[in-house]
DNA sequence: TGGTACCTGCAACTTACTTGCAATAAGTGA
DNA sequence: TCACTTATTGCAAGTAAGTTGCAGGTACCA
């Protein structure tokens, strides 16, 4: 884990604890973003049993500090967590048989936004834009 | 509750139950897209008393008949649905105070879904986006 | 090296939804 | 129109993901 990492919980008033710590090592050696109970399997089969509350707790920390994002995936009824560090706004698709996750690299929202508040008057605070298909082996 | 949805719904070998048919009349008369939940307690407001349960199962059926479609809402942890009839393929916004839901009109993705195929190799099957933001009233 | 207050684990709770089962009722066929 | 098959219903119990309460543990600043 990198310093400035544990520079910004410290600057959170928030601390860095050896499970805190676990928890953003396993996010930061994952591609795709984790559930939290995905993470905390992680964990157990590095032989670091931590509780699944905390987990979950340790994830809503980081995320309010802003280190870590929350996304919620196409079809699917849980949250995913993934580091914040470096990844620029994304979304994702899913592979429907095998639950296989890519990240997309662009996002083509920009201009559809400012469309959006002129058709609805709302002042559009976020999105969500996630894909389901099937992936080059489900094919 | 129109004849041809009867006949759609018994050509799939299903019911036309009194209940589907409260189910049925509520989703009719609702322009954006309700939870199970809140289906059954307008239900109740009118006085029909069905379980909660035959509310979700009715969902599903009609969903696959095909008469209903479920969409997932951004940050949220439930299902919604809505009429598919005359409905096409759509998006919404939701109020981040109120909960005040709008249909969008436009899909601007059908060019991005190619895009997406060629860029990961996946097969699109679906997508999902779900704006949040605040209605005029909550601005 | 203390003391504050953040963090952890355990148990219990919540929300949204699903499943099992016996009783009911829609729709077909005679 | 009646009987009969089987979809449908209501109730109770179960599940999955996540939250909350609380007592004890531990990071970290002075």
């Amino acid at each position: 884990m990198k310093a400035n990492v544990k520079d910004e919980i410290r600057a959170a008033g928030k601390r860095v604890t050896r499970t805190r710590q676990a928890v953003l090592a396993v996010l930061e050696s994952t591609k795709y973003p984790l559930s939290p109970l995905e993470l905390h399997a992680r964990l157990k089969k590095q032989g670091i049993a931590i509780d699944p509350v905390t987990v979950y707790r340790n994830l809503h920390a980081l995320k309010a500090i802003g280190l870590v994002r929350q996304v919620k995936l196409h079809q699917e009824d849980q949250f995913r967590y993934e580091m914040k560090e470096g990844r620029e706004h994304h979304h994702h698709i899913r592979c429907k048989i095998c639950g296989k996750i890519e990240d997309l690299l662009l996002c083509p929202l920009k201009k559809l936004t400012s469309m959006i508040e002129r058709e609805t008057r709302f002042l559009v605070g976020d999105h969500s834009l996630e894909f389901s298909g099937w992936c080059p082996k489900c094919q």
